[in-house]
DNA sequence: CCCTCTAGGATTGTCGACAATTTGCGTCTC
DNA sequence: GAGACGCAAATTGTCGACAATCCTAGAGGG
């Protein structure tokens, strides 16, 4: 009666995703890439009639995005996209560091290294590709898809979903500040450390490595700010 | 013609929130302290109902809730409450310590530890309370008052964002295996030594302090799993 | 000339009803 | 008696319309 395992590997519900799902994930990637700047107001009649649905589902599609804090709600007002001060490339910044800090520590302690590394290394090769080709978008969609790989490889549920929209914020920062990114050999060479010091196992390396990309990030998107010294921005905002 | 400023202080707009937030927090409540037990399925009619209001409000509360992490939403199928198995217990405090170590490390750095100290205090001091009264599920709240404190007062927007619904998780926990609780004074001990550190400006205690209080916390709710020896909980169930 | 008040338009918030899908039970066949 | 098929009840998904609220523009008065 029941197939033999093996075949049709890739059967699935005709309809997995809801509606809603849909939209907020054309919608996240639109605020990513820029296309809906941050301060945007969607309006729910205009989008309704754009992606062909009713309210109803849409307004969801807005609530999961509010509550991911990609948008924000001003009530009887409308819906906007979050703007990032330069305080925020602080804050994401330094959340990133403590979620992909403890991701690379379970990938480390856990027993696949390797497969992991293997992982990582496709990604990179994404990256130098991007670079070869001189895509700066297409750049840092493979940049964070490296750090969504980390995420991923360590397992854990939590960190995976906390990480999504600081990825996304991200992005947004890249593409804000897209003028301001470093030499690509290095950029590359910097993940390809990481890697190195993951199969390794070198905890504390690939630790120190993954806290100077950061420190190195946020130097370069926001000057003046720094993770390690400690200090809040000075253009606070974050309360 | 603008009021003085320090004149009422606490005028706020008449219905700041929304219906949909009232929904979605007193639900919250209810999954937290296990009015709502893990696995109970929660039929849309009924609920709104029970809080006398169409459908549409309440189904964008509960996709809020969704989106938290703490309803689980099966298509065409209705609406959960999440199960915490053990390997879940593992995964939220390695993801607690992972933002509660940024939390500790901001509020070290930053130039307010004598005040954040002061609020942190006052939290023990309604875990005392609580702990005095014999009431293991106040007892239980200030406890994640005192954690809730602790990532306020760092300041970042992004690690309060995160650590709420794992705060929640964390109740769930509590409220699960209310059994398997240490010693009160021990309990309160750990938390004060933590508020001390902080005090001190001794961040490396600080750190090493939290770490244990996960530690902990962990063997205690899973025995036989470890945070710090790294390896993945026996029952996997987190991918 | 500036401030205030009012009317208009537009947007969000809410509601009740209809359509699509799933699950469980009853029945029929072998 | 066991398995498969089909029907029906219940639940979610979706829709269009109405009500409440807010911003804006313009007239009126000081």
């Amino acid at each position: 009666m029941a197939l033999p395992p093996g075949m049709l590997p890739e059967i699935e519900p005709v309809s997995r995703e809801s509606t809603a799902a849909v939209i907020a994930r054309q919608l996240r990637d639109a605020i990513m890439t820029g296309a809906l700047p941050p301060g945007t107001q969607l309006g729910e009649t205009e989008l309704a009639s754009r992606f062909q649905v009713s309210r109803g589902p849409l307004r969801e599609a807005m609530q999961h995005l509010v509550s991911e804090g990609l948008l924000r709600s001003e009530r009887h007002r409308g819906l906007f996209v979050i703007d990032l001060e330069p305080g925020d490339v602080y804050d994401i910044y330094a959340a990133r560091s403590a979620i992909e800090r403890a991701a690379m520590i379970r990938a480390v302690r856990g027993g696949e290294r390797d497969r992991i590394a293997d992982v990582l290394e496709r990604t990179v090769a994404e990256m130098a590709t991007a670079a070869s080709e001189d895509d700066p978008s297409a750049l840092s969609t493979a940049d964070l898809r490296f750090h969504e790989a980390l995420i991923n490889a360590s397992g854990s549920k939590r960190l995976v979903r906390m990480a999504r929209t600081l990825l996304i914020e991200t992005r947004m920062c890249l593409t804000a500040l897209q003028s301001t990114y470093q030499r690509v050999e290095e950029r590359v060479e910097e993940h390809t450390k990481l890697i190195q010091a993951l199969r390794d196992g070198d905890e504390e390396t690939a630790l120190a490595l993954l806290d100077s990309h950061m420190e190195d990030a946020v130097q370069r998107l926001a000057p003046g700010t720094s993770l390690i010294e400690g200090h809040a921005p000075p253009v606070p905002g974050n309360g």
